[in-house]
Order: C-alpha cells, then sequence, then structure tokens
DNA sequence: GCGTGACTTGACACAGTGTCAATTGACATG
DNA sequence: CATGTCAATTGACACTGTGTCAAGTCACGC
C-alpha cells in the first residue's frame, strides 16, 4: 500500500502522522479537529481525506507509527533479559511507566472516538492487550521462581497487574494527585511488589 | 427553585431524570440523546430544554438524583461503624465496589461529556473526591492502629487507594477479564490488605 | 371567561465530519 | 512537444446532534 504510492505523497502522510501525533501529545488529546491537522500539515483539509478515510483511521494509523517512532520492542529488551521475576516485574514497570506519558495523549484522543468507533476501540484494546503480555510474562516468571504469593493464580494476578497499569490510573495519580511520572514508576513497583511477591526463605 | 414550580412540572422533570438514569444504564452510557430522552419520557425534545439549559447540565443534575435515590450515606454507614482500621477498609471496598455498578452508567456519560463540558467534568470530579474521603478516613484509621505499612505516608497511601478504587478499574475488570462484582471486591480487598496493611504483632 | 404556565410544532443556527465535482500544476513518458 | 497521471485545491453540500427562537395549543385556577 505504501510501497504503491509516489514519495511526494508518503512524505506528505508521514507530515500528517508527524503532525496529528504532536497536536494529540501538546493538547491532551483532547480538541484536536481535521482542520486543525490540515492546516498545521499546511495542506487543505480535504488532503487529509486522501490519505485517510476518516478521523477515527488516522488516529489508529498514528498510533501504530507512534509505536514504531518510540519503538516498543527495544524499550521492554531490559525487562526480557531479568535474571528473577522479580526483576522482570520491577522492569517491566519501569519500562511501561516511562512509555506512558508518550502515549497519553494519542491513547486519550482513541478512547474518546470509542463510541463512535469500533475500530478506534479495537486499536486501542489491541494495545493494551499487547502490554497484558508484558504482564502476563512477569508474572509468570515470577510463578516459576515460586514467588508469586499463595493468594493469586497466574492468571488472576495477570488480570489485576494489568488493571493497575493502564494509562487512568497514571492519569490520575499525575494529574489528580500530583505525582510526577518517577514517583509514579516507585510506588507502582512497590504496589506490585507487595500485592504479588511472598517473600522468599 | 423546585419550591417555584407546579407539582406537574416537578414531576415531569423528576420523569425526565428517571428517564435519563435509566437509559444511561441500560446503555451503558453511550448513545443516548436528547431526543431518546425525551421520546422515552413521553414529551418532545424542546421541553427537556425546559428543565435543564444543556445535555450536561442535565447529567449533572442526573448523577445527584442518584446519589439521593441509592442514598449513599446510608450504604456507608457500616463503613463508618467499623471498630478497626483493617475493618473498615475492608468495609469501605465492600460499599464502594457494589456502588460502582449502579453509577457506571451515568459516570461513563458524565466522563465522556468533560471533553466539552466544564461543569460535567467538575460534577464527576467532586463525586470521585467524595469517594477519596473514604479511602481517606480508611487510611487514617489504619494508621490510627499503627497498621498502615511503613512504605506508605498516609496522603500517599489514600491517593494510591483512591487511585486503585477508580471506575476505569472496575471497568476494565469486569468488562475485559470477565469479574464479577463480587470477585472485584474480594480480589481488591486482597489487594489491598497486602498493599497497606502491616502484619500485627 | 381569562390568564398563566407547561408543553408542542417547526424552523433554524452552528460545529464538525465526511462526500463530491471541477480544476490546477507538476512531472514523467511516448 | 503532447499526453496522461497524480497530488492537491476550491467550494459546495449532506448529515448528525446540540441548542435557540417564535408562535400556537391546552388545561387549570381564579
Amino acid at each position: 500500500m505504501i510501497d504503491a504510492m509516489s514519495s511526494t505523497a508518503v512524505k506528505t502522510r508521514t507530515r500528517i502522522l508527524d503532525v496529528t501525533i504532536r497536536m494529540l501529545a501538546e493538547q491532551q488529546g483532547r480538541g484536536v479537529r481535521m482542520g486543525d491537522i490540515a492546516k498545521a500539515a499546511g495542506i487543505s483539509r480535504q488532503a487529509v481525506y486522501l490519505h485517510f478515510p476518516s478521523r477515527a483511521a488516522l488516529l489508529v494509523v498514528a498510533t501504530k507509527h507512534l509505536d514504531e517512532v518510540l519503538d516498543v520492542d527495544r524499550r521492554l529488551a531490559p525487562s526480557r533479559a531479568a535474571k528473577s521475576g522479580v526483576e522482570r516485574l520491577a522492569l517491566y514497570i519501569e519500562c511501561w511507566g516511562a512509555y506512558i506519558p508518550e502515549i497519553y495523549g494519542v491513547g486519550k484522543a482513541l478512547v474518546s472516538a470509542q463510541d463512535t468507533d469500533e475500530a478506534a476501540a479495537a486499536a486501542w484494546r489491541d494495545r493494551m492487550l499487547a502490554m497484558r503480555d508484558g504482564c502476563r510474562a512477569a508474572i509468570d516468571a515470577l510463578y516459576a521462581d515460586g514467588r508469586l504469593a499463595l493468594e493469586w493464580t497466574p492468571r488472576r494476578a495477570t488480570d489485576l497487574l494489568w488493571t493497575l497499569l493502564l494509562v487512568p490510573n497514571w492519569e490520575n495519580l499525575t494529574t489528580e494527585c500530583h505525582w510526577s511520572t518517577r514517583q509514579y514508576i516507585r510506588w507502582m513497583k512497590t504496589l506490585a511488589n507487595r500485592t504479588f511477591v511472598e517473600e522468599s526463605g
């Protein structure tokens, strides 16, 4: 699909995506209209529709584009290299916690579009399910080490850890409680440790 | 304001509120338009505007109305009567956990309206800040008993407990993870105990 | 009988998304 | 050099949902 486009078209398309991501980040995902994006990209509103069939579709592609730019895989490498379940859990929370602020704007816009657009809902859900995989891996590692607290099945622990790491919790702690992202990471690690990790020995 | 209205006007106004709450509950807060509400209340769309100046204002009043109908105060009585901090924490989670499903629809609608309406945002925020008071009381009781885990200041523990009990977490656990509200309550209590309560002795 | 207040009807403004048709301007290929 | 193609433009327009306005109906109380 992209291969079949001329290089100027690819450039415009990329510029639209970059501008969309930038504006959503700046305005926390609120109040960014198609006309605003077009103006910021230096083209007409209608030209945006030559590249993306709808606002929701643009948001979906922008999310994927942002994932590529930020290189999620590379970021999660430290967590995967952990030597123990406890370490893996901590590193995963660090990686993800540092990631949230960067996807916050686009994510918020995508969530807002959920009500009216099924594809937007699916795209965000996919992203979050990918994050769930990381949670499962951390919990499984903990379980394999025999350090998952007895109360939890791996499945239930994964469900819960996943939920705790979702964006709204970060949002509330940073905007309503005025925690920094650094504090968020620190205390989320404390929370996860106390909740899921059994003392060894 | 209400006193100055005739009894038929009060009836219509109440019918609008009841119908709004019912529809929002049925449709999970999504896709309920002014026209739909009017039709369900058996009046014209314009008549709704005779009672409420805007959709957002209607949602705000509907939330307050629901609070009265559900009688939050009475519900929280058991928690206030607790003999220990640990008990108070558990009872509070039970009360609130049982409450969430009942306000979910209206809450979701209010949150969706946040982007465009400042009053809607404020109304929901107020409700959540009231819930925070309950969290603070539980944490303070725990602290007074000397059973708040050493890692936490009362303030930080309150921030975190409050965040954990916010609606999006219940939403994710019930809709994405297929937990029942009973399970939600049970495992949230486990989570809170492990996180905040220090073993006595 | 008369007025007042609740409500109706129908028209309309406005914002934002999405569609359509006609046109321009650049660039590549015969 | 002529032609075709493709990105993009301009302007008009449909649609949805909110909110406003004006004129009219209908019942009830005095």
